[in-house]
DNA sequence: ACATCGAAGGCAAACGTTTGCCCGGAAACC
DNA sequence: GGTTTCCGGGCAAACGTTTGCCTTCGATGT
């Protein structure tokens, strides 16, 4: 009844447990005629190795288990995120340890060292900021780590990003030729690069366009739904309202959207709207949104290839990948 | 260099490893000259326990890791049922191992083999369907399974579901308070559960007001977007088509809303909608969708208490929790 | 015919814990 | 004063693998 273990496979085969092991690795050589006897006996017995003994044996390894940490997974844009990791992860026989770590630093301390006392093979996560201490560490004791999303200042990581200065150029390049001179935007946090990076494209595109940046009509939140929501009404009150609202993340575009319908106002007659992050109603909303598509879920699949690569290769040169985002334009603005 | 384990701990204290052990654990008693020694050594070294090894050692015990399988983290519903798993797990120190089965069976076994081989604690997931034999031979196995979302037949096992029934009858009643008589369905999967069931409140609402349930107005779909899309374009090419449209869950709805606004039809004038679950732009799309919204949050939250008090004590007589859906009202309907 | 070699597979240590068992000594009881 | 009890703590086995090393044996080379 007690699940089967290589003891009880090598017994029944007449063999020693570290044939069998052997031969469930492929590592090491055999007669053919032990082989396919051991096989059979494991599928009679319904065999399955344990993670969790061959973990702890081969410390450096191959466990096959990759930890991924991430804000929130009810944000659409990690959720796309964690199921490309998934998707390459099941196709390499990896199993994926979630954690949400919800913009905590405490939270995140405890998922890394969780994961490192799980000896996970690697971790892929967007760093709280730009030089996380907690996951320096973690690279300094000799994990795999990817960055996705945001970066570390510090260090050469394999790391994946966007490219965040370009969408929210071309976004608000967008807005400027749409006619807009006072153009709102509502940031991320000053001290996520993420962040910056957008402010850094909206700035760019004033410049370029040779228009001046109004400081009341830049506002920081923290990329959830309840900031955009409040920064949204903050900035439609003032004197003189911007035209034209950018919103630097999907969650706060749900918040700016609750807010402008709360206040009756016509997108994109009364407010024109441009989004960061592509939201599941985006094309359908009335008016369809214009949007700042990221590749999430190729975020997340390079992500876990390189992460992957690394595994095998822990002294390969660090790669860092750029994905392009996407202005979808459609008739918010 | 390496990460101290209780070895090293020990030397440091001159005491003998089970004594750290026993610290740790508090079990057993030692001297609080002892105690204090060896705590400050663990915190010099930075000494964190490996959760491999004590899960190799301690079978059928706290191993602290959770698993949680679900169909599709990209389901806004599933999001926020992982995300109140999360919550309670992350209080209770429990670690959360996710697996996004896809609906594919194979997938969910394989899946199912992983976290039996890390010796979870325990197992939360939505069966594939109801007598679901990969599922049963865990129960079996011995290991805590909670069941959420859809149930399985056989067995008497915790589960936390929400009324499908009753989500769906008043959701039909509502539409046909509103005067419609042609009423189509877009279900989930006949073999599921949730699909029986929703299925099941239309047609209770129907008889309840004398209505015929017409079989070419009630198409089957996958729960997936794309099916929601193609059937509601049939049901609408229909000679005479429905004034009204019941979408039983919060993809397949983004998929019909595609296809309403590509055939250019006008919520609710020319066509009714009343969907399943809550999407995040439902309260401020245009019009404002009325939707049968689902606690999944409390879901998650409930499964992982009730996961946790099994754990605690395997004996306990199963609990079986049915949460409320609540239909709010907005416009498009 | 003898040394060499490679294939097949056994032996046992190690990974970092937990835990049952044991033991010395001090306190408490009769 | 002898016996029981309890406290503090040590010893070593066990959990299920992987892997370096060793042995055996038949084949091959010269």
């Amino acid at each position: 009844m007690k699940k089967p273990s290589l003891i009880d496979v090598a017994r029944r085969a007449k063999v020693n447990i570290s044939t069998v092991s052997r031969i469930i690795n492929k590592t090491g050589s055999f007669g053919s005629g032990t082989e396919a006897r051991v096989r059979k006996i494991m599928k009679e017995l319904g065999y399955k190795p344990n993670r969790v003994a061959r973990r702890l044996r081969t410390q450096e390894g191959s466990s096959h288990l990759m930890g991924l940490i991430i804000p929130n997974i009810q944000n659409p844009f990690f959720a796309d995120l964690a199921r490309g990791v998934e998707d390459v992860a099941y196709r390499n026989n990896f199993a994926v340890l979630l954690c949400n770590y919800d913009e905590d630093e405490k939270k995140e301390r405890f998922y890394l060292d969780v994961l490192q006392s799980e000896s996970v093979d690697g971790i892929i996560l967007p760093p709280i900021h730009e030089n996380d201490p907690a996951v320096l560490q973690v690279v300094r004791n000799g994990i795999p780590v990817v960055c996705v999303d945001r970066s570390l200042s510090s260090g050469a990581l394999d790391k994946v990003e966007v490219d965040n200065h370009m969408g929210a150029f071309t976004a608000v390049e967008h807005i400027i030729a749409k006619g807009h001179r006072r153009i709102g935007v509502i940031c991320g946090p000053a001290d996520s690069s993420t962040g910056r990076e957008r402010l850094r494209g909206y700035k760019d595109a004033h410049a370029r366009a040779g228009l001046p940046v109004r400081s009341e009509l830049v506002r920081f939140g923290d990329f959830k739904q309840l900031s955009g929501h409040a920064l949204t009404h903050e900035i439609l009150s003032l004197s003189q309202p911007p035209t034209a609202l950018f919103v630097c993340n999907g969650l706060m575009m749900i918040g700016a959207l609750e807010a402008i319908a709360a206040r009756g106002l016509k997108i994109p007659r009364q407010i024109a709207l441009v989004g960061y992050d592509e939201l599941s109603l985006s094309a359908v909303f009335n008016p369809p949104l214009t949007m700042v598509k990221q590749p999430a879920y190729e975020v997340g699949k390079c992500a876990a290839e390189l992460l992957l690569k690394r595994i095998e290769d822990p002294k390969r040169p660090p790669t860092s990948l750029k994905l392009l985002p996407e202005l979808i334009i459609r008739k918010s603005c």
